[in-house]
DNA sequence: CCAATGCTTCGACTAGGGTCGAAGTATGAA
DNA sequence: TTCATACTTCGACCCTAGTCGAAGCATTGG
């Protein structure tokens, strides 16, 4: 009678709302403690602390120990590639292009990330340091190269400062409507604080949409933009 | 904080044992009955009935009326690729109901996905593809390449026809049993298309085995196989 | 050593939902 | 019409699982 996995067991851990939402939030690629994910979810810790295990047990997510701090990610691309199908049934019967509303454009062309910049302007951001040599890849892990150094003072940014924090300097964030890296980490937020201090952009109150000025997307693209190839 | 559609609502719906065998049962493509469902899923007809108001005001499966018989399908491709990886998930979880009997053997060996082939045969396909350089990987997307073109001229489809579809023309599709790619897309259902013409294989009425024949086998070993190591 | 922080476990409460028996509706056949 | 089949709705039961308060570990810092 039955054949195959058993899909319920996994569907009923994404089906609890508190769950979801962890999972949501851990869709951006970002580590993120119990207690924030808590946050995000809209529930106590101690009710965290059990979802989170039993995501874990159904290997859903995975997790790594750093001082008393327990960040979690989801345990592989297999996992995010599932919950953006799910994503794509829950937003109706929409054909294979996300049917994009104004909003949701917005939203797509620049948007924050926990405090970086996501969306196209995040991506075309990442691939114009790349390719300027001001960071590297380095496995799963991004450096930031002696080029960038130079290049983050030259924008205005206080590098000295950004290495006293514990938060890693440059983390590469999978965006999950492109599927590709942006630049998180200290220098992206750094980054991203320094463009609304310039006057490229701001954000709208009570969303994520970043809106960036004509002569905010000049600047970009000068600055920053890939021959020319910058978002529209 | 909440963003994008409400995945736990779907998953939730997908996460009942019951209605997990049901739509596991409507994978294959085939339209079911209330009564045939409820016997696949292990619950009376009453509880399966209540299930399928369920699934279908979720918009995860449809319906069409004949004479007293309402006969169920899932709701679209969609549906059926976001079970497809929540069973790649499961499977990978341990999450295993082996349950190997001959139907299973045949249903592994050669099976449609939608329309086109999977299972080791639809393995083996996309590795020969793979090893010819008829396709290539670029990131989680895939490309047809020249010689691809010109394999598939030589093999008798008309490529420029199938590029003037929406659908993508070559896709990854991950074998929930394998844990393998296979190729969906355009191409892969012309291909499929243009075996069963050839007269290589052909579909066992109201299942989803591909049925091979010996000089199927031998012509698609032939010209797909690589180096000898193909499905037995 | 103690205090503070981050996370986990325990216990109890509660709500939501799956389940089936029984009765109700619709369609087709005799 | 009358009966049979296919499915739905109602009502009631039961039980899982989510939730939080409180207490218990574990790690860090002083």
């Amino acid at each position: 009678m039955k054949e195959g996995p058993d899909i319920s067991r996994i569907a009923a851990l994404i089906g609890d709302p508190a769950r979801a939402n962890i999972l949501g939030a851990l869709m951006s690629g970002k580590a993120l403690t119990a207690t924030e994910l808590a946050a995000e979810a809209g529930v106590t810790v101690q009710t965290a602390s059990t979802h989170l295990a039993k995501l874990e047990a159904g290997r859903l997510i995975a997790h790594r120990k750093s001082g008393r701090h327990k960040y979690f990610t989801l345990a592989g691309t297999e996992v995010g590639h599932a919950l953006e199908a799910l994503m794509g049934l829950a937003a109706g019967a929409g054909h294979l292009r996300t049917r994009t509303g104004p909003r949701d454009l917005a939203l797509r062309e620049a948007r924050v990330c926990y405090n970086h910049l996501a969306g196209e302007r995040g991506i075309a951001l990442y691939q114009g340091l790349l390719a300027r040599g001001a960071i590297a890849e380095d496995g799963s892990a991004l450096i930031l190269t002696e080029e960038g150094n130079a290049l983050l003072a030259d924008f205005g940014v206080d590098v000295a400062a950004l290495q006293k924090g514990r938060v890693p300097m440059c983390r590469p964030c999978l965006d999950w409507s492109a599927r590709r890296n942006h630049l998180a980490g200290a220098v992206g937020r750094a980054m991203l604080a320094r463009m609304q201090v310039l006057g490229w952009c701001k954000r709208v109150e009570g969303t994520r949409v970043i809106d960036f000025s004509a002569a905010g997307r000049a600047a970009f693209d000068g600055r920053f933009g890939v021959s020319g190839a910058a978002a529209s």
